[in-house]
RNA sequence: GGACGGAUGGCUGAGUCUGGUUUAAGGCACCGGUUUUGAAAACCGGCGUAGGGGUAACUCUACCGGGGGUUCGAAUCCCUCUCUGUCCGCCA
């Protein structure tokens, strides 16, 4: 969420900015409301303060007399007090709202546009895509061929969406993770295993929203508790209404769950097989830093998904997201896409990782502040999320591009210390 | 799951029974000053967060785990939730 007062003093740039992001607010009607709120605000703290001085000097008052006139005068003052602070609370519960939706600003250097077709290609992977002497397989054929994963059983047990992995796939996802988990704290990540739920109030700082008519989210009956959909809102959560020393920071944690999405209307040939799930595990990069590190950090998150991809041996392209791509929370993203030899006709690009630099927008919501020594006052943290790697899509690109004709899989040679194999 | 405690500023810790000179005592830590060759000690002063008003000095409001209630007035009384401690039960 972006702060109140920014809004009202940047109204202009904050209008073009929802422009270019596709996000209809009334930004006009939330710097009126909050102009007001803030008169209705001192108006409650005037009346508290009379209110407070009444309240004292019944405390000295010479006869019973004096008291219970004193009384009804503070009596009187409560009530317009009361009466004034429900107005206020009713005007900031509106501009809370409108607040809501209106999403970080972007970063000037985004690519403007409407949708993903706008998305900016700006590098490329170590490994270009390869030339096949066979028809390549793709990975639900080649699974289902090698007994490596079962939809079918899953949607008898749970549902359609859902899935068992057997045998070496497990090996290879396994090896990934570990994989993953160790490069990252090479790097000097935390290693974290979070809880697999939160609150909804944690998903809503992180920017999700959960029980309403599109959520992606599924949230347990008769509790406040959610499935999540990424470790960024358990590891978030974790910090929430924490004050950070400056020195403390950059903090990078390393978040390893289990991931559960609704994905509702979500269909077709494009999200075949492992691509789109209701669950999946995650290994996922998240940073609280200081505002001027952010920058940094982020291409920091960028250059560790580079290097992961380069070392599992995949194909892929980086793009910087388009404004009107990017989520609420997101002030800059990039995406790897990697090579899917079996998607479509003849291979596409398939969307792997993501990285946002989310500033301090859910930082604010989240109420997670830092403190320089010596210092007087707090600020807000920027937080940063990253893929390493999404298990089922990071899987895809493994099987697809290292299938051999007789439907056996190579394993990068990173994996096979961990696996202990070379093929599969 | 049961019983009984507890949660107060950066830390420690009084205040809660009995609501009102308490602007939340005292100590520790920290910062500035005096003193000293330097340091320690001593002494003096400062020492929270958020929001509002003011060019500023300054000032007002809220905050004693969260939320609600009683009252003119709540750290203090009542309800509720969370966390935590001890004991009991159950258990991989």
């Amino acid at each position: 969420m972006l702060d109140r007062k920014f809004i009202v003093e940047n109204s202009d740039a904050v209008k073009q900015n929802c422009y270019n992001r596709n996000v209809s607010v009334d930004v006009d009607l939330l710097v009126e409301l909050e102009t007001t709120r803030k008169a209705v605000a001192q108006s409650v703290q005037e009346l508290n303060t009379a209110a407070n001085a009444i309240s004292k000097s019944i405390g000295s008052a010479k006869d019973s007399d004096e008291r219970e006139r004193l009384k009804e005068e503070g009596r009187l003052l409560r009530e317009q007090k009361d009466a004034a602070q429900h107005h206020h609370d009713a005007l900031d519960a509106e501009i809370h709202a409108l607040q809501l939706h209106i999403p970080n600003m972007a970063h000037p250097d985004c690519p403007v546009g409407e949708d993903d077709k706008a998305n900016l290609e700006i590098s490329t992977g170590k490994h270009s895509p390869r030339k096949f002497d066979f028809k390549p397989l793709d990975h639900l054929d080649l699974g289902e061929k090698r007994g490596w994963i079962d939809f079918e059983a899953g949607a008898a047990t749970t549902g359609n969406g859902f899935y068992f992995l057997k045998g070496d796939l497990v090996l290879l996802d396994l090896a990934v993770q570990q994989f993953a988990v160790r490069e990252l704290v090479k790097r000097g990540f935390t290693p974290t295993i979070t809880p697999d739920l939160a609150r909804d109030s944690v998903l809503e700082g992180i920017g999700f929203m959960p029980r309403g008519p599109e959520t992606q989210i599924y949230s347990i009956q008769d509790s406040d508790l959610s499935l999540i959909g990424t470790a960024e809102i358990t590891l978030g959560g974790m910090y929430s209404g924490k004050t950070l020393a400056s020195d403390e920071l950059p903090i990078k944690m390393c978040g390893i769950s289990h991931c559960y999405r609704t994905e509702a209307g979500a269909a077709g040939r494009a999200s075949r097989g492992l691509y789109r799930v209701h669950q999946f595990t995650k290994i996922e990069m998240f940073a609280f830093t200081l505002p001027e590190q952010s920058d940094a950090m982020h291409d920091e998150l960028r250059q560790i998904e580079c290097d992961l991809f380069d070392a599992i041996e995949i194909p892929y392209r980086v793009v910087d997201t388009a404004t009107g791509d990017l989520g609420g929370p997101a002030y800059r993203k990039f995406d790897l896409e990697a090579w899917m030899p079996g998607r479509g006709e003849g291979g596409e690009w398939g969307e792997v990782t993501s990285t946002s630099n989310c500033t301090d927008y859910q930082a604010r919501r989240l109420n997670i502040r830092y403190k320089e020594k010596d210092k007087k006052g707090t600020q807000f943290v920027h937080t940063l999320n990253g893929t390493a790697f999404a298990l089922s899509r990071a899987l895809i690109a493994i099987l697809e591009n290292h299938q051999n004709a007789d439907g056996t899989v190579n394993i990068p040679a990173c994996l096979r210390p961990i696996m202990g194999q070379e093929k599969m």
